[in-house]
DNA sequence: GCGTAACCCTACGTACGAGTAGGTATGCTC
DNA sequence: GAGCATACCTACTCGTACGTAGGGTTACGC
């Protein structure tokens, strides 16, 4: 019998992106434990052991997942903040940077960083891509700091970058839950309330964005 | 044969919150899939039907570990943010308040709030709590902001909350990973980078707690 | 001292889902 | 067109852990 195969024989590069793909719609929807190989296998148009032999445990697939979208988001903003700049325009142009490449993978983002948080498999990993972020805003105050001849102890400047990272990061979920959100107006009320603090927003002063 | 039996019978109110203590030390300790209803039962020092019989099912069972130790925060915090104070110090109490209690609750605040994030059927019971303190949060910033005749739109008050409230989970996240870190320091970093900004603290601008 | 209701147990049924065994078809090279 | 590697499948095993059936034991009222 010869039946055209619904679907064609696909190179193995295609097909780990297809499953790939599938694996971060399923995991964002059901979240790590709640997803099945089944679905994900199914959701990719493929049969199950296929992606165990090209991705390996439902472990690696995660972190396969997590690995992909943690690097895009990485490099979209490492592209974005010059290290040549001042300080406020580093932040502002890594905040738009961030909260474009959000708004544009809100299920990968939503999905993956939500739920990597708690499980012990995968808390390294994420912690790296934290740490990666936290040095770089770190870098970045300190950065600053050194241009005006004043210096602070490293725990203090990781504090604070802790909080401005985390802050970022609670705006990505808000982001995430409200489709109809603009990812520039975010990211301008993220730079306000990081660079000015509620003190001086009580006190109506406000930052723009630069004209350029 | 009549041996002494090593635990004596006890009244269901007393075995639900032993119950309940074991169980937020094991989901801390495993996460929410990690932890197997057997573990819990022999850490409180009971059988697994007694579980059942009391607690009902395992996400009921991890809803109400949520739901008790949510409630104890939010009083604490409540107890401490009296609503006729100026901002800076309704904001000061409330953080301390608040990192505090995460310092003395380090096992439950790291366990449950970071297992109910991504989790389908416990989101909903977390962004209540987000919500409550959100609104907690905005509601101050309002206030604030009527007292000097000036007024904003919601949205942008409520993203703003939402900024701080996400800058203060993720010191209690850092906090919960440093044994040796104090709660009322980093209340005052918190509150530094919360109330001053990025801006005033690279210009050498900081805050420092009332003498009080 | 006897009934009844509460507390508490051991031992099981069962479902779900990760991972695999073993085999088939297709295309590419020579 | 023979040989071979790669792509692909159906149909299974099996562990794990949720949830329960069914029965024993202690206290308390009367």
């Amino acid at each position: 019998m010869v039946t055209t195969p619904a679907f064609r024989r696909l190179p193995r590069a295609v097909r780990e992106q297809q499953m790939l793909d599938a694996a971060v719609r399923v995991f964002s929807r059901r979240g790590y434990h709640g997803a099945s190989m089944d679905e994900i296998a199914e959701k990719a148009g493929i049969s199950k052991p296929m992606v165990y032999a090209y991705l390996g445990s439902k472990e690696e697939l995660f972190v396969a997942c997590l690995h992909r979208e943690g690097t895009r988001m990485v490099e979209a903003i490492a592209g974005a903040a010059a290290p040549d700049l001042p300080a406020d325009e580093r932040l502002w142009r890594g905040l738009r940077a961030f909260f474009g490449f959000v708004g544009a993978h809100r299920d990968g983002w939503s999905v993956l960083y939500r739920q990597a948080r708690g499980e012990p498999p995968f808390v390294d990993e994420l912690t790296m891509m934290r740490a990666r972020m936290i040095e770089v805003v770190a870098g970045m105050l300190d950065n600053a700091l050194r241009t005006e001849g004043r210096e602070v102890a490293e725990t203090e400047l990781e504090v604070v970058a802790y909080a401005l990272v985390g802050a970022t990061e609670s705006l990505a979920d808000w982001l995430a839950d409200h489709p109809e959100a603009d990812p520039e107006t975010t990211a301008t009320r993220m730079m306000n309330a990081a660079w000015l603090g509620a003190g001086q927003l009580l006190r109506g002063i406000t930052w723009h964005p630069p004209a350029a």
